[in-house]
DNA sequence: TATTTTATTGAATAATCGTTCAATAATCAA
DNA sequence: TTGATTATTGAACGATTATTCAATAAAATA
């Protein structure tokens, strides 16, 4: 009972996943968010609660709409090994045009302090998540024989990761799309058997 | 002539590295400058303009630090490929001891939003300062024998230079050094001849 | 209809932000 | 010693920060 809620929830939380997608943390306002929503700040901190827990909201809300697509790229049609080589170039895209803002995860990751154990733990959660589904993968092709069988399952899916987190950081760096899959294709071709 | 500089020039740039390197720009106010360096206000104006400028000094510093390290290793004793390893051992060691705070430059640009083409390409100028560094390196091991000729020494140093970057991200979540030693022998082993 | 409950408004809070500036101090040249 | 020049001090500036709250509005219950 009681007076119902006006906004459109899923919209706002889009909203402010984008705000602070682009702009991270700090440089983000609560008049900027006040903005972008539409809301005043009483309705903001009576739905929310805080600026951190905004936040938190907004990295929860990104990382689950991330995970499905990428997840959805590995489980996908092909080899194990195309379907990582997919995967990456799934990222390669997202990180090549022009108004790409990175990975939201990784961007918050960096500007964490180092002593926000909650937050930092949270997205390592996260990052595990993707890794796991990684080696998986890995694991498939290890049996199929697609996957050099010197190279173990779970340390290139933690390679694999790295360069994952590699290609966010070079794609702030605007890079040429052409490069970065000569990248992909030289990874790729490290992990197959020759 | 006029009144002497009383503060250490270079004790000052160096508490503001260390300052911004943990917290940032955003998060790193006047004030926290003000007390870490013992300089009132006006000090730090007059002798370096504004917040932005205080930083860029910094990111600076920074860098002619780093690059003068990681060019050492790379021109160190042993094999070409043996001085990668040993370039890439030297940035496990970096991200992985308790109290790291990864690369100023790369939480810079992570931090930088999109539409700073100055900062951007200021940090931008740096990393290929150090590809360029490696690139030389691998066409050394390519000269020697010591590199896999299917491999283009051009790519392969943009993608060593992708897995320091992700190794940079990888250092902030805690990692197991051995985890990432791992990863490094198996980096290095996509390189050599087989 | 009257009451209760919750949502929304938007002004107000105290603190902090980056920056400026007049006053004072310390040096050099005359 | 005097005047010019530059450095330092620390209070003050207006703007902005995250957050709160009393007033008002809209719904459900009695």
């Amino acid at each position: 009972m009681g007076r119902p809620i006006e906004f459109d929830q899923q919209k706002v939380i889009d909203d402010i996943v984008k705000l602070f997608w682009e702009r991270g943390y700090e440089a983000t306002s609560m008049k900027n968010i006040s903005d972008a929503t539409g809301l005043q700040p009483g309705s903001l901190y009576a739905a929310f609660g805080s600026k951190r827990s905004l936040f938190l909201t907004a990295i929860d809300t990104y990382f689950e709409e991330s995970i499905e697509s990428l997840k959805a790229v590995l489980e996908g049609d092909g080899s194990p090994l195309q379907r990582v080589r997919e995967l990456f170039m799934y990222i390669v895209g997202d990180s090549c045009h022009k108004d790409s803002h990175g990975c939201m995860l990784v961007n918050a990751l960096l500007e964490t302090p180092a002593d926000d154990e909650e937050l930092r733990s949270r997205i390592a959660k996260m990052f595990r998540q993707l890794e796991r589904a990684i080696k998986k993968v890995l694991i498939e092709a290890a049996a199929s024989g697609e996957l050099d069988p010197e190279k173990d399952p779970a340390i290139q899916a933690k390679l694999l990761i790295n360069n994952i987190y590699g290609l966010r950081v070079y794609g702030k760096l605007q890079p040429k799309a052409s490069d970065m899959k000569k990248m992909v294709e030289d990874l790729m071709a490290s992990l197959k058997l020759s």
